[in-house]
DNA sequence: TATTGTTATACTCTATAACTATA
DNA sequence: TATAGTTATAGAGTATAACAATA
């Protein structure tokens, strides 16, 4: 008999959430490199766009990633008009990054895009597994946080 | 008012999914990191240990990392003495790789870290919704696979 | 000629360290 | 002196290409 399976490894949640986060995270770069995006930048013009950081030192702080990368991560949005540098005249060290109407549009490209991976993951699911992972995740990210507007 | 809210990317699965993968890997290589062990030694100790790969190539190919890569891999579990290479008599390119009783110590080690893991990460979370979360999740990953021994 | 493993090289990504300007 | 942003450099990690042995 076999009581105990040989590897329990690959059954944990640790190892199958680490997969699993390679793989969505690869999917999700896959589908937004033709708009010119990467992850990142996504991330930036969510973080922009809740309002939850305006400066660029504020972004590499909650986005955990050095200044200097943010630097370049700005300049592609920039690139793309999806955003707007200005010196903030209160601080005139501090630049103040505001998202434009074209940042805007490639935002919710990118909701439809993850909208559309998640209905891929979630497809051989039944409908309350769903509701409880919709439910378990944001307890296990800690985001996104209850401050809305 | 606001009907919809402005930022749906950060609350979709792909988004969480991608964010808590690194995460919890990251989380994963750094308890491990005191045993000598990378995260993708402990994948190649399991996928040994269930019997799914024998060679260096199959290993590649399940791990989907280049054979080259898989070389360091081993070498590194040879150096811990946690596998042991030897020529296949009827094949002799082949090295087939073979678990000892010091890897099977390891990856115990690993399963029980990433049990800890996985008991922070469902500490928060309503019972049923952690079995719900243990039940998806394989048919996201697609493994373990059924077939077992 | 194709395949397994190995080694050597190149490339990408990120982190660290200087530098400028403001405070 | 400290901070925001920027630039330049260096390191880690990975991929690609060339090589040796065997089939």
């Amino acid at each position: 008999m076999s009581a105990k399976p040989p590897v329990a490894l690959t059954s944990s949640l640790s190892f199958q959430l680490g997969a699993l986060g390679t793989t969505v995270a690869d999917r999700f770069a896959a589908r937004i490199a033709p708009l010119g995006l990467e992850p990142k930048h996504a991330g930036l013009l969510a973080l922009l766009a809740n309002g939850r950081a305006r400066s660029q030192a504020e972004a590499a702080a909650i986005m955990g990633v050095a200044p200097s990368l943010l630097v370049n991560f700005a300049d592609g949005l920039e690139d793309l008009n999806a955003l707007t540098r200005r010196r903030d005249p209160a601080d005139r060290r501090r630049q103040v990054l505001a998202l434009t109407e074209e940042g805007t549009r490639l935002l919710q490209a990118c909701n439809r895009i993850a909208d559309g991976i998640d209905a891929d993951l979630t497809a051989d699911l039944a409908p309350a597994d769903t509701a409880a992972l919709r439910r378990a995740l944001p307890k296990m990210t800690g985001f996104p946080e209850p401050a809305d507007d």
